[in-house]
This record gives C-alpha cells, sequence and structure tokens, in this order.
DNA sequence: TTGAAAGCGTTACCAG
DNA sequence: CTGGTAACGCTTTCAA
C-alpha cells in the first residue's frame, strides 16, 4: 500500500508531527533528526498526499484551464504557456475543452470546484455570465485570458477592437472597399470587440458594411468558415476580400476561395487572426493579427498565483498589443 | 466558507450519513427524505468534496495525460480526444508537457502521485524507463498512448513500423533512390519504428541509406527539421526524396527546400507523419502517414478506465493501422 | 430506515 | 525542540 508519514515516522522513530515538520520546512527540529527523517522519506520513496494536506485546509496546487478547444492551436500554445509557467510554479494544470458551451463550461466549473483547484484562468467565453459569477466568484480566483470579464477578476487580453483595426487599415491601404467577415458565435467576446474595431476603422474611411457580409461560423470552424466564405464568394457581388476572426476561419475561407476557382490573394484577399503556426504554413502564408500568446499564458498565470499567495486586492487589467503579421495572403486589388 | 455535508445535513435535520447516502445513492432512504435532502443541497448549492472522498479510499476520477509537447497539433489533438472520453466517463485530465526530458517526466510523475490520480496515460518517451517503472508500477495503472511502452501496462499504438514502410514504398513506387530521414531523438520510439520499417522496405528493395542521410532533430522541430533539412540539401549529392517522422519536420524541411530555391514536389519530395491538420495547409499539402487520433484517444481511456474499474488483469494491447495519405508534396522523380 | 463513530493522511496548536 | 491530538469533509460499518 501507499507509504503514509507514520510508515515514515515509524521507520525513522519520531512521531508525524516531526515528519510534517521537516515536510514543511516549520518548526524546529535538530539538523540530525532532520537529515534522518528526510533519508527515510527518500528510503522509502514517501511522497506526501496533496489530497490529505488539502483536506486540512491547505491549497492543491492546481489550477483549472477553461479553453473552447485544446486542439485549436492557437489554445493549444496558450495551454502551453501556461502549463510551463504554472509548473514553474508549483502547480499543476487541469484543462477543460468547453466548445463554448454553456452546459460543459457548468460542468467543468463545478468539478473545479469538487475537486478544489486553487483558481482558475478562463479563456472560453460563455453565454451566461451569471452562471460563472454565481459559481465562482465568491470561492475561487479566476483570471480571465485572451476574452473579456464582465465580471471583476483580473484580465489578460489583447487589444482586440485594435487588432480587428487593424486588419481593417491594412485592406484599405491596399485599395479593398468590399469585404466580408467570417466572425465566430456571438458569445465570444474577443470576436466581437474584433469585428467592432474593423467596423469602426472601415467606416470611418466612408466604407459600408452591410450585415449579410457578416458571418457567424459554428464550432467546427475551418468546415464552417469554409461554408460561409463559399456562400459569400458566390454571391453576385463577391467580396475581394476576407478578415477572418481567427486563423481556423481563414484556413476555411482559403479553402473556399480555392474551391471557387479563385486565387489568394490577386482575386481575394484572406487575413486571418492569431498568427498560429497555421498561418505560417498555409498556401499562400496567411497574413493574420499576433497575439503574444507565450508572455500571455505566463501572465495570467502569475497575476492567479499572486492573487492566490494573497498577494492583491484590486483587479488587475492588463492589456497587450496585437501585431499585424504581413504575408502572402493578401494584396492589393487592382481590377475594381 | 464551502458548505459541507454537515451544513446540509442540519440543514435538513438529518445525519450526516442520511446525506452521504443520497450523494453516492446507496443505502435505503425513504423517497420522501432523499427528495427533501436533495433539496436542501440544490438550494445550498452544496458541492460534495472529491479531496475528503478521495481520502476515503474513494477514487479521485482524475487522469493524468503526459505528452511531449501539447502545442504540438499531433499530441493537442490527441489530448482533446483523451479529455473528451475522459469527460464522458467523468473524469477530469491533468495535461503535462515533458519535451521528452527525463527530469520534467519524473517531476510530473511524483506530482501525479501526490495528487492521487486514478491512472495515466503516457504519450511521451522516456530516456530512462525505469523511473517509470519504479514509480508507477505498483501504484497507479498506466496506458502507453502512440508510443512503446517496454513495461507491463496496456497500450494503444498505430503500427508504426508499417508506417514507416509505407512512406518508403510511396517513395518507391515514384522512382526515388536517394532519400533523407529526419526523425526525432533516439528516445522517441515511435520514431524509431518508423525508421525500421522505412530502412526495412527500402534495402529490400536493394537501396542504400547511409548513416549520414538520417538525422536526428531536437525539440524545436519545426526550427531543426528545417536545419538539417537544409544541410542535406546542400550536400553534393542531394537527396531527391524527405521521409519526416512527423508533420512539424516536415514543415521545417518545406520550408527548407524552399530557402534551397528548390521547389516541392518537383524537385525534392517530402513525405510527413500523423496527418495533423497542418498537413492539410502547408504549401504544397503534405503527403503524410495518418494516425487515428480520436480512436486512439478513446482506446487510451477505454482501456484505462476498465482497469481502473477492476475490469481487467492482463494487459492489453491495441495496435492501429497508419494510414497513406497522398497529397501534393510527392511527386515521381524524372530525371535521375 | 437512520444515526453514531471510526477512520483516511496531514496540519497546527499546545503541552511537555 | 518534540510529541499528542484535535480538526478537515466524507464514507462506511454497526447498532439501534
Amino acid at each position: 500500500m501507499k507509504v503514509t508519514i507514520y510508515d515514515v515516522a515509524r521507520e525513522a522513530g519520531v512521531s508525524i508531527a516531526a515528519v510534517s515538520q521537516v515536510i514543511n520546512g516549520k518548526g524546529k527540529i535538530s539538523e540530525e533528526r532532520r537529515n534522518e527523517i528526510m533519508e527515510v522519506m527518500a528510503r522509502l520513496n514517501y511522497q506526501p498526499s496533496v489530497i490529505a494536506s488539502a483536506l486540512t485546509g491547505k491549497k492543491t496546487y492546481t489550477i483549472g484551464l477553461l479553453v473552447p478547444d485544446i486542439s485549436n492551436p492557437f489554445f493549444a500554445e496558450i495551454a502551453r504557456a501556461v502549463e510551463d509557467q504554472s509548473h514553474h510554479l508549483g502547480y499543476s494544470l487541469f484543462i477543460c475543452s468547453t466548445d463554448n458551451k454553456k452546459e460543459r463550461a457548468e460542468r467543468y466549473l463545478a468539478l473545479m470546484q469538487q475537486k478544489r483547484v486553487d483558481g482558475m484562468i478562463i479563456g472560453t467565453g460563455m453565454a451566461d455570465e451569471s452562471a460563472l459569477a454565481h459559481l465562482m466568484k465568491r470561492s475561487v480566483p479566476v483570471v480571465a485570458i485572451a476574452r473579456e470579464a464582465n465580471l471583476g477578476t483580473n484580465t489578460v487580453i489583447i487589444d482586440d477592437y485594435i487588432g480587428g483595426g487593424m486588419a481593417a487599415s491594412h485592406l484599405l491601404e491596399r485599395n479593398h472597399t468590399r469585404v466580408a467577415l467570417l466572425t465566430e458565435s456571438d458569445e465570444v467576446s474577443s470576436s466581437r470587440e474584433r469585428i467592432r474595431g474593423f467596423r469602426e476603422v472601415w467606416s470611418q474611411a466612408g466604407l459600408a458594411l452591410e450585415d449579410n457580409m457578416i458571418r457567424a461560423c459554428g464550432n467546427d470552424l475551418v468546415r464552417d468558415g469554409k461554408i460561409q466564405a463559399g456562400e459569400l464568394l458566390r454571391q453576385p457581388d463577391c467580396p475581394s476580400a476576407l478578415f477572418c476572426c481567427n486563423d481556423l476561419l481563414a484556413i476555411g475561407a482559403l479553402q473556399a476561395v480555392k474551391e471557387q476557382g479563385l486565387r489568394v490573394p490577386q482575386d481575394v484577399s484572406v487575413i486571418g487572426f492569431d498568427n498560429t503556426i497555421l498561418a505560417e504554413v498555409t498556401d499562400p502564408p496567411l497574413t493574420t493579427i499576433a497575439q503574444p500568446t507565450e508572455m500571455m499564458g505566463k501572465l495570467a498565470v502569475d497575476s492567479l498565483v499572486r492573487r492566490l499567495e494573497g498577494e492583491q486586492t484590486e483587479d488587475e487589467r492588463v492589456v497587450l498589443r496585437p501585431e499585424l503579421v504581413i504575408r502572402q495572403s493578401t494584396a492589393g486589388k487592382t481590377n475594381p
């Protein structure tokens, strides 16, 4: 069976209290005793039970990460960054993919509570914020990553509004006047902001953006992006550029353009968002707006842990700057 | 503070034992009492503590997943599949990226034990299997996924040997005679097998495969793949085809080929492995060997849970078949 | 049916 | 310095 603190104590001929002290480096014990106990722990390959320790009120050193989909490269990169910093600070990570579904999110939220995570990092949109608010606010510290939080939580995010604007400016500079947008579902705050930012710059240039040129896509981003882009391109007054709220949608768009027998970027320009590894390898390489995932992950964890360690009171909000990465999927419009 | 089973009991005017019974659906309680207790639990938003429950000998309903790198799309896809099935069966997931580093793996292994995971799914190579063997064998059930396990564990894997052979056959059919291979570090059993399978088919065709045409790459797969491929291509007797042990390496190879001013597949063919989303979007789309990630994830979890639930004694080994997916990065060699 | 009480592995407080 | 001993929240006999 498992070796417990009792086994160690017995083997070392001391009380469990003594063992507990050396484990936690607290209290006063003679060098001699301490070394002896350490030796026994090593010999028995003793692994202190985090479970039991947590029950007495200590932390579980576990944090929960909620993302829409871990197989989406953007969130996989975020997860890696979060994991590295968590690990660095002594915490492990529960990951949960919600698909932006309310039931899944709620289920996971409850689970995380039952398993006593010390804190949560949330990168998933949720239709009903109240669920989150209700469940979490009073108990577990939360930081939002790559999404807006309507609640009082720490937030690490890029300026999506600016990011959307960057895309618009880039297209404007290339003389596009007829553009369509591919977005995620309404519940995703970052997408909303990107659209809003795009729209702002666009209309300031005196250009119109009809509602039917903005298409929301479901959870199968690549597939839905392709479908929606296809419809858009088959319209009589086909857009010369497509702004996609993330790289996965852009990939779908790329596929649709090719399927229509058109060329990127000569016939239609495509611009993505996130600058995942995908953007580097597509054909043609994708112009996109970059998010600094590594920094975001690190900052989110730092922010959370600071709070867990009781260092902080007010909500903090870190807003990073997105960056336009120009590759070859966007070009100037020549034939108006 | 947290609401405990005592709070519920008091509020409902019963003993904690009664509450425990309704939570676990055991024992006999009158309909009436049961409903009343359920009502109270709901009203108080009671979340039973998995921690406390685990301490009494029950499971934690948590499983640990060790992969080399969660931001590698192949493992991200595996993780998603594992997560879905775990979730479906009522378990949560700890994820850990080891970078195939011994220290990281050992650290994580210890952590998982301390946090009392019910079982582990291991998809990461480890230099020193003894660590794993030593730490795990006697305590936590393990299943290996997408890797060979030298220990007595359940395994879900594809036939990498066959997969390597498929790549070789494909290249042979296209008249390539001079080929180079990009592999991961030696510690990765799947890569070794792929190489072995390739070599077997290759030499049976009477073709040579010099040692310096096989290059091992480090952890930054894309970058190292590019570097190694670059060196290979700059050699006087440059290969006409590159077999890469995974898609990330293949992407590096693609970049190197272009950098040399050569074309894929006209000048050099490139073939990858895994069939991640990357393979669909590269320029040109990548011919690769597919692994059924979704199925593998599901089977691994099923296999583990079956064991956790004590349903099984002997080690089982599931070997799935890889599949060649021909896209446009491979072509027939015309000028010998 | 229902409730009292003994653990589970640790921590922390309090006497020696 | 060191060791007893209550918690911690829940499960599980065992009586009533």
